[in-house]
DNA sequence: TTTAAAACATGATATATGTCAGTTTTTGTT
DNA sequence: AACAAAAACTGACATATATCATGTTTTAAA
């Protein structure tokens, strides 16, 4: 269970990776190491963050809920990724909050830890830089996306992230399985729409499904969609 | 027109303000100085950036076309912002093209001058940094707010964003004029629509125009319908 | 000042998507 | 295995928004 975050090789996928020997030292002795069942939060939106999560197992949404009830879902995080640093660097509360999509494992770091290191180590500051620039730019896709696709571009576009990013089982299934909610979160649509587009996506043979497990069958099918046909 | 980055107020605005004076000479000794005119691009989407744009004076839209001919918006960037630096610092090819609203005034500093500094002065990587988790916190309210309001709440938070970010002139209009092509690329809505709605803030008396110019008249009453009532 | 082009404006209509209401299936728990 | 709760599904309908078509005003250039 618990371990040196010098052998992790989680941190293999993050910018701790730009950590001298001493440096990871000093993260591995103040880590705490965390579980979070599926369906609790890691935080909720506008709490004020101490630290941040190193995912070493299971994924998490980060999301922000609206008054009329909707959740729109702004990134999934999964194994290596770190949760909470734009919080931390720009020290203000969280403008989003993170819920366990199924059983997590995270270590906690104090934000103590990190910002000495990047006073300290330019290398490391700079790799937590070009993974935020990484962030940004798929923020700003998701923009144009909403803007220029059709919901039934964007629940494809959807599909092939998710292979694309978490991959698929023997039977391929896509091994992450989110709820049609879920799905339509993430798209930013109405779950009847998003489930009525699955239904439609299996008719056509883009896509199977069994029980809430969904498996891609017409890739090629799904990505002419995207690009409108 | 040309003078030292030194003694540049603009820079307050930006990361440069961490460089010691050593790092601003260099900047100021590297750096050239353009004009752009409204209309031109400063880059297009998928070029390749030597260097980052510091902007002196005018606005600049940063935009994503798409094969329909929609073109949407993802960010304004006026005096004091710094334009390319994404790219610069990911070495990536540009996601987005940068065009003149009104006519520029920008510096151009070349991309060795920036990540020489970045390598050497941890508070000018981490004042970067800062500016980025800003720009990336901008970037998932667009996204939620993109999925939760109704294009009206989005054309009146538009309006008073414009206010907010750059003002108004003494007649009370907004200083900066955006065509209502722009102001529907902001929003992520048709031309047409965008249209409609101005003239029913209008006919409510929400807003003011006269020409292309625009101007709030009650705030609190857009504010509200952004709100939901 | 005249004129052409661009931008603005409005009506009519089509359509994608959301909402509500109800049924069936799946899931997880005792 | 039985059950309740949650999730998935489907239909009917409402509506916000896009699209097309066309006229008017504004802008900028000759």
């Amino acid at each position: 269970m618990e371990s040196r975050c010098e052998n992790c090789i989680v941190r293999q996928f993050n910018a701790l990776r730009a950590m001298n020997k001493e440096e990871l030292k000093q993260v591995s002795d103040s880590k705490t190491y965390k579980t979070i069942k599926k369906g609790e939060a890691l935080f909720e939106e506008g709490e004020k963050l101490d630290g941040i999560y190193c995912v070493r197992n299971g994924v998490s949404k980060l999301s922000k809920l609206s008054a009329n009830g909707k959740d729109q879902i702004v990134k999934l995080a999964t194994k290596g990724e770190v949760i909470g640093q734009r919080s931390v660097i720009a020290e203000e509360h969280t403008n989003l909050r993170a819920t366990a999509v199924n059983d997590m494992e995270v270590c906690f770091i104090p934000k103590e830890t990190i910002t000495n290191t990047m006073h300290k180590n330019p290398n490391f500051t700079l790799e937590v830089l070009r993974h935020m620039a990484h962030d940004l730019k798929e923020a700003d896709d998701v923009i144009v996306n909403m803007s220029q696709k059709t919901v039934k571009q964007r629940v494809a576009e959807a599909f092939l992230y998710l292979k694309n990013n978490f991959g698929e089982t023997e039977d391929a299934f896509l091994s992450l399985t989110l709820s049609r909610e879920d799905i339509a979160n993430v798209v930013g649509t109405a779950t009847e729409s998003c489930i009525r587009i699955i239904s439609e996506f299996k008719k056509k043979g883009y896509l199977k499904t069994s029980g809430k497990k969904i498996g891609i069958i017409d890739e090629k099918g799904l990505q002419n969609l995207v690009n409108g046909f």
